[in-house]
DNA sequence: TTGTAGGCGTTATCAT
DNA sequence: ATGATAACGCCTACAA
């Protein structure tokens, strides 16, 4: 592949000159400019990627880990992200954690031998992630869920309360044994968006039964388990609450496995707002979040602390709020 | 951060030997070793990725540019990828052309400038990539779609026989007036899901209209109007070929708006099984893609090409099949 | 305005 | 078995 000493010698100058010509730096001959344009063009040459980086000590490159590329709030989140990234002249790596603390570790590792500028990470909750960004001061944004034990910038959305409102709302509805499907104890959304059905069940005046909760993997899979438990119990709850999109699925067919349907016999409601949502039968009332936007905003944030206006600047914590959007699986009727 | 020689400085010894040390080269004395990775555990050693790059003319990320990351086609496609990738000890990069030859493009820049070791591509079909990439001389594999022009490996799904078997089975289950929105002319999977329509409408000797033919953006918005257009035209067609899942809400939406009913009214059969289809009222009857292997396939073969045992061999083109999984959507009763 | 030269951190070759 | 050293491709003082 031609190098820049290639474009050198056909446009008749030095290594110098086509560096800064095609950097657009200073001032260069206009005359120079064209040739050594034209030589590139003429030889396909593309700067070394890892060479400028090694000689500027610094990529255009953020690294995103999230722990699901199949669940629409991140694949959501990550658009955010690339807009935002893209439109700076950044360009944006996609890793998938899947949830498991060794291989975010993994990716994390990657991410700093390859020097990105930036990690935006959307962690397990455990694991010791923040130690290893924080020795290496590499900017960090949390996405969706904080970095435990470190002041790290974070855009958040206030599950706990959404959770809460939903709960109410079940309540309201006329659903009186409320039970909760979510995710893995040590996931900050998942026992955040816990903490809010509980929050949820005091205000109603309801009784809380441990044994109407189910935690598990943030899957279908895991859900689908959880929900055939819960409903086939002695004292199956009348409404239930849903940690997340993929669980919701899992949930929802589990209903249909049981002939039972949501709204009349169980009132459902579930975290993201997915397209599919208003289709099922009956439509399902969800906790909207935006996803775009915490990926916009975590983003920005990152690009911000890159530009190194604050190296060290006090974290900022942004915390978004998601709104309920009531559909037919909550009514009796 | 911590680079090679202060790892060597501190463990007393030269680069050359903390190198081999780290990299399991060769015979280095064992009581060295240990000194070195001591050394390099006490530094938060980490090698600098771009440096290693440069030096050994290799990098360990392969590219996938796919056309849309919130459609779980692709995901499931990525994962596919990412497994086969990561077993290797690869990385991968996700990139999303959103359709737009010139994101393609601009994405296709960066992979070339960062000498990723090879790419995934799924083209828009448009544009000029295949030159690109033949120029530089980097393995390539299509996924989904051909390259236009050139013989690179590919890992394809028949979906031209597949959508004529979906065509039949509307034939078959009575729909008579039958309709297909699919993607924009020039995407290779949008025409080949056209031309199996066809097909099936000939076999099946219904009348081919291209007025019941409608093209869009392979979203749900296009395909929103789409349908709209087509169900209160003076004819309307009585079953629908969609040619993708992200389609098929725009579709099923629009049903629901005008107080239609899919399988009563219109038969309805999308492309790809997403986890909602069976969810969705009444259950929708797909075509269901091996998205996962795609993409596991497509990095077995770019592995492969990588691994040089072939540099040029002769391309090979591998085809996938899907298969119907019939539902509600496209049945009568 | 242009050219020369040094160095970013690694690895690989060549001595020792 | 280990160490010095050159080179990967680029950018940027510094010199001219």
């Amino acid at each position: 592949m031609a190098t820049i000493s290639d474009v050198a010698a056909m446009a008749g100058v030095s290594t110098a000159t086509v560096s800064r010509a095609l950097n657009g730096k200073s001032t260069v001959d206009p005359e120079l400019v064209a040739r050594v344009v034209a030589a590139a063009d003429d030889l396909g040459y593309r700067p070394n990627g890892p060479a400028r980086s090694l000689r500027k000590q610094e990529t255009a490159v953020l690294a995103l880990i999230i722990s699901d590329v199949e669940n629409p709030f991140f694949t959501a989140m990550a658009r955010g992200v690339e807009d935002v990234a893209h439109a700076a002249g950044y360009s944006v790596v996609l890793c998938n954690s899947d949830d498991e603390p060794d291989k975010e570790r993994e990716y994390l590792d990657v991410a700093l031998q390859e020097r990105v500028a930036g990690v935006l990470l959307s962690p397990t909750g455990r694991g010791d992630s923040a130690e290893l960004l924080r020795v290496h001061d590499t900017p960090v944004v949390a996405v969706d869920r904080p970095l435990p034990g470190w002041g790290s910038d974070a855009v958040l959305v206030d599950s706990r309360l959404a959770a809460k409102q939903a709960t109410l709302h079940l309540a309201h509805q006329g659903y009186r044994r409320l039970g909760c499907v979510t995710g893995p104890s040590g996931v900050p959304t998942a026992d955040e968006r816990l903490a809010g059905f509980r929050d949820g069940l005091r205000v109603a005046k309801l009784r809380s039964s441990s044994a109407l909760v189910r935690r598990t993997e943030f899957k279908a899979a895991g859900a689908r388990r959880a929900a055939h438990a819960l409903l086939t119990a002695d004292e199956p709850p009348d409404g239930l609450l849903v940690a997340n999109n993929s669980m919701a699925i899992g949930v929802l067919e589990t209903l249909a496995d049981l002939g039972l349907r949501a709204g009349r016999d169980v009132g459902v409601v579930a975290f993201d707002d997915a397209p599919w949502a208003s289709l099922v039968d009956p439509p399902l009332s969800v906790v909207a979040q935006p996803a775009y936007d915490v990926g916009a905003v975590g983003a920005q944030l990152l690009l911000r602390r890159i530009g190194d206006e604050n190296p060290d600047g006090n974290s900022s914590t942004t915390t978004l709020s998601a709104h309920l959007v009531a559909r037919a699986s909550t009514s009796h009727t």
